[in-house]
DNA sequence: GCATTTCCTGAACAGTTGGTCAGGAAATTG
DNA sequence: CAATTTCCTGACCAACTGTTCAGGAAATGC
């Protein structure tokens, strides 16, 4: 009992203090299985590797994480959090270019932030997304849903094409500019560089706002390179 | 040696006849593996569940193939060959939109016909592609170098609008079209579905084509959806 | 200071992993 | 037919898997 609340005081409190050392020594072995996971997925990712990585002895991760599942499960619940907060809301009577642009932009930024996170979601889904058929159906079926219905208004007004699916063009912007972590390899192999910096980032999200605006009959005047 | 010849022989040869039983159970086997592999990755998928899910004993695949490793690999080139033999030419004379379009709609029809090879990829693809350096540094790029061309000669034709950036361009395509088979779970549970059926796969291309199209500059008449 | 909680980990566990091998069945060949 | 090649597989192996646990070190509370 003592422990749990203890757990939970740790999640809200700072690095320093009591506990102190169990809130430490939890996020450097959950970024050491954001890593392994990611590159391997759940199966492919051992406890052995993991702790390797993470600088501890196995039995360690056992002692704060009562399971493999349990450590994997905890990483993705840590990385959905900070996922959250990141989903900004929007509003019917907003600029619909501006939101649009901000959005690619935006989810760009994050995803050449946290590649492995980005990878870590992707194996999952690609292996059925059996850890996170709740938040699926859940929460993001929701934000999904109400972005969606924005964008339907927006049609129904005619500030947006109508032949747009509202749906598909979420996942096409998520597709797209997910494309650039978790593809990363290809990516590069493909083109020959050995690393993507900043200048394509902005590139890439100039291309991807342009098409993005030319497909919803918006013009796109200074949305594009003005961000800075 | 004799086996190695046989072997080739048998690569050419159908399936009855001298040596149809290593070419039947090969390609049973590797038919297990891919959706095994697809689902869990290289580390993640076992020779044993490969074995149970092509209903033969363990010892037997190491017969024909003679380590993990090498049926991974076998299987990642037979999937390749069957892609290339899909990679239509294109001419600079081609009509711009025709190609796209029915480009779009054939890739769109490959991962929704074969989705377990697509995840496969996907999977090797998310681990940094270890075993594909030589085929994506190689053909693969020379396509998309081909591919990249002839949309740069569009562009300095005025056939095709100068903000799209043909590199990236052949990475939305494929990005969009793939994330219906790869992420085929995370669309379903934010839809509410339990299946895409060809209804869909019709609404998605001509959503995708119309996105395309528009971010190029084109008009899409009579490309959208009277292929049939 | 002492008592209690938290932290830590080497060692051992049963189960699974990829891989080997001997020995025999089945098929092909001449 | 007999000879030879191909096919097949149960049994075994060392290495690794996730997990348990006892017992002790370190930190914390009072």
């Amino acid at each position: 009992m003592g422990m749990v609340s203890r757990q939970q005081d740790n999640m809200t409190s700072g690095t320093s203090g009591a506990g102190a050392i169990r809130t430490r020594n939890q996020s450097r072995i959950l970024d050491a299985a954001e890593g392994v996971f990611a590159a391997h997925g759940y199966r492919g990712g051992s406890l052995s590797t993991i702790a390797q990585e993470a600088g501890l002895p196995r039995a360690n991760l056992l002692y704060y994480f009562k399971s493999k599942r349990g450590l994997y499960v905890a990483l993705l619940e840590r990385t959905m959090m900070r996922w959250n907060q990141l989903l900004e809301e929007i509003n019917v009577d907003d600029d619909p270019a501006q939101v649009l642009t901000s959005f690619i932009r935006a989810k760009l930024a994050l995803v050449r932030r946290h590649p492995q996170a980005s990878r870590l979601f992707a194996a999952e889904v690609l292996q059925g997304a059996p850890m996170l058929q709740v938040y699926l159906r859940g929460p993001v079926r929701d934000w999904v849903n109400a972005r969606a219905a924005i964008l339907t208004r927006w049609i129904e007004r005619g500030q947006v094409d109508a032949r747009v699916d509202p749906h598909a063009l979420i996942f096409l912007i998520w597709s797209t500019t997910q494309h650039y972590a978790d593809y990363e390899a290809q990516v590069l192999a493909l083109t020959g560089r050995d690393a993507l910096d900043d200048d394509d980032e902005r590139r890439i999200g100039d291309f991807l706002c342009h098409m993005v605006l030319a497909g919803c009959g918006l013009t796109e005047s200074e949305h594009t390179t003005d961000t800075l």
